[in-house]
DNA sequence: GCTTTATGTTGTCGATGTCAACATCGCTGA
DNA sequence: TCAGCGATGTTGACATCGACAACATAAAGC
């Protein structure tokens, strides 16, 4: 069976997500441009507009992929540990390797200010990353491996560590230069906030 | 009388650095233009031109004195204290607060990769800013409060820390909306990552 | 089969970054 | 003193971009 090629062009929107993804990637999400995007899925120049608004909404478009990418990364590392702040460790290093294998996707998600009520699917996506990692730190407390109080509150601190190595690490601020050098210094980093053991 | 309008501008790269300051924590580093910066200037759109390569070479300009004013802040806050940890943390502190302060400015130093060959005087300034904060971290070892090793990597890891503070905080992702709160937070990460006492 | 509607195109506009050519000013050296 | 030269600022132009409007076409529904 042939898949079903509706309109025009077939799968438009998903094309030019694509498309822009790699454009992205190649150029970087500063020089990134509308109408490039319009020209590798080869439609017009205003092709683009019939699903999406503006620029800006293909961009939290692509976020909101990346928001889900981002969560399966951190839920398949955690998974398969036996021990829960292994999970919760292993969440973090994935939420590294994700900024450092996906710099531009995670610049796109990360830089711009959050701006909830324009783009609720990218939102709700971006929430469901967070969830993830709340989760894990409930789990920690539950069985006391953990400090126990607001488990938002430690949410929040391991996510600030996390993103703050990513964000140095995809912007050149740190001296390691392969993935692995710079999840060494990761693990280094979440050990320290971490209960010893 | 009033002189009629001189032809040369008479400090004009310092009236543009201050125009494109004042016109980025209004529109954002993104919306930010070079003829908006000459227009406010009250020059011509080409006048940048004579004093600075291009658009970046201007932004650049922006993050190096950036990141001297980061410097200052951050030693004015370690100074004075007579913990050195204290010293240390404070200067923490200092780092996040000038981030929120001054987010546009804590953008435009630290979204864009380092380039440091192209921008030899910001690249000065930013090691600098990092220079003080090893400094901290090395007469906390000299002094036994933290654990001896490499304090570049120790450095590293407080950046790290306040920066994700930092980026999140500026972006809207923190549940706090004052600087009080946003600090308050900090202090708690931090903490956490700081011997007990 | 004919209409409606979703999808894609062409044409256009104002704005931007940058280059080239020209204008004006202030300093320097004879 | 003053001519001229280099530094500084202006005008004009060009390609490109995001966005809007008007038009074209194909799919879907009656």
């Amino acid at each position: 069976m042939t898949p079903p090629k509706p309109y025009h062009h077939g799968n438009l929107r998903e094309a030019l997500l694509q498309s822009a993804i790699r454009l992205i990637r190649e150029v970087g999400p500063t020089a990134f441009t509308l109408r490039e995007v319009a020209r590798r899925a080869g439609v017009s120049h205003n092709a683009p507009y019939r699903h999406f608004r503006n620029k800006e909404d293909l961009i939290a478009a692509v976020a909101a992929e990346g928001y889900q990418e981002l969560t399966g990364a951190m839920v398949t590392a955690a998974a398969g540990q036996p021990d829960v702040l292994d999970r919760l460790k292993n969440a973090g290093l994935a939420y590294v390797r994700f900024a450092v294998r996906k710099p531009e996707h995670f610049t796109v998600m990360f830089d711009a200010p959050a701006s909830g009520h324009r783009h609720p699917d990218a939102a709700q996506a971006a929430k469901q990353a967070f969830s993830t990692l709340v989760g894990l730190v409930k789990v920690c407390q539950e069985e006391g491996r953990l400090v126990s109080g607001d488990p938002g509150r430690y949410a929040l601190l391991a996510w600030s560590m996390v993103h703050g190595v990513a964000k140095l690490a995809i912007t050149g601020r740190l001296p390691y230069r392969t993935t692995a050098g710079v999840l060494k210094f990761a693990a280094f980093v979440i050990d320290q906030s971490l209960p010893r053991r």
